[in-house]
DNA sequence: AGCAATCTTGACTAAAAAGTACGGATTAGC
DNA sequence: GCTAATCCGTACTTTTTAGTCAAGATTGCT
């Protein structure tokens, strides 16, 4: 029950290209995060198939939010970047003996995975990308890399 | 953030010593299980290291509780098979540009992790192994397997 | 058209988790 | 003291996840 690097970092590139509304590319972005280029890709790549952010290609390029901020619900954007908490169907496919489960169907540990699974879906699903943007006008101070002759800027 | 087979596998052996107070050797369990002895094995180490059962070698030994069900706490169960949620110090040890985090320490990504990681606690370390067992007088149907001349019977 | 910046994709390598194998140590019963 | 049933520990193999690489496709600019 560990937060996958998926998970972790493909939240946190989610969150800055909320605060980028200019957008971000592939670069930007590996700095920002301290990955590999290649790496970043294939974040975005994820977060882009799951419908959260568009990319655009060549000069001028990068990817921005998909919709708007508080139409992306964080528990989606988890499900993309991770997957369930567990498999509803273990019992079924377990090859062990079922007997200790009550009633032919359920059994403790499924209820307690359940009501783990509820317990987070709680957080989750009630919050959007917007709540996760606090101090907005802070973070508006961040702006594009500049190219110049001297040497680039970040942020 | 997914369930790992420790922690489904583990769960699942101490409901099951919890469910026979004589103890289960490691065929026993694996039987029941369905997984390899060696599998079993390496799981129920690392619940006797966690200090939740407790071992008897040689004949007549096997698997049972190390202190009595309701003192022990789903919680501590769930840290000794799987670890925690999220590494704490992430934003220490991560070689990215920080100044998305709010006020030099926190930030968002990290503020949504603990309140995922809390909502789950609240429900781990409320529940004790006593909680699990529900049905009791159904489950101690459940006896130890008998070996026979002609055979064996498991539970 | 040509170039440079950008995203896209699939295949590859590295690391971690899951699962197996085996030789050793302990205990009960005879 | 011998034997059989049991746990113990380490090292190994397999599978999954993490992370890299390289060739291709798209776009804006001149």
């Amino acid at each position: 029950m560990k937060l996958s690097a998926n998970e972790e970092y493909g939240m946190r590139c989610l969150v800055r290209i909320a605060y980028n509304a200019q957008g971000l590319t592939i670069p930007e972005m590996s700095q920002a995060e301290g990955v590999s280029p290649a790496y970043a890709a294939k974040i975005l790549r994820v977060l882009r198939k799951g419908g959260f952010v568009k990319a655009a290609r060549g000069k001028e390029g990068g990817y921005t939010l998909a919709r708007p901020a508080e139409n992306i619900v964080i528990g989606e954007v988890m499900d993309a970047l991770g997957g369930k908490l567990f498999e509803s169907d273990f019992c079924d496919s377990h090859s062990g003996q079922h007997a200790i489960c009550t009633r032919s169907v359920d059994c403790s540990v499924r209820s307690l995975w359940r009501a783990v699974q509820v317990s987070v879906d709680q957080v989750l699903s009630k919050t959007t990308l917007r709540d996760l943007m606090q101090n907005e006008e802070e973070m508006n101070s961040f702006v594009r890399m500049i190219p110049g002759p001297n040497g680039l800027r970040v942020m």
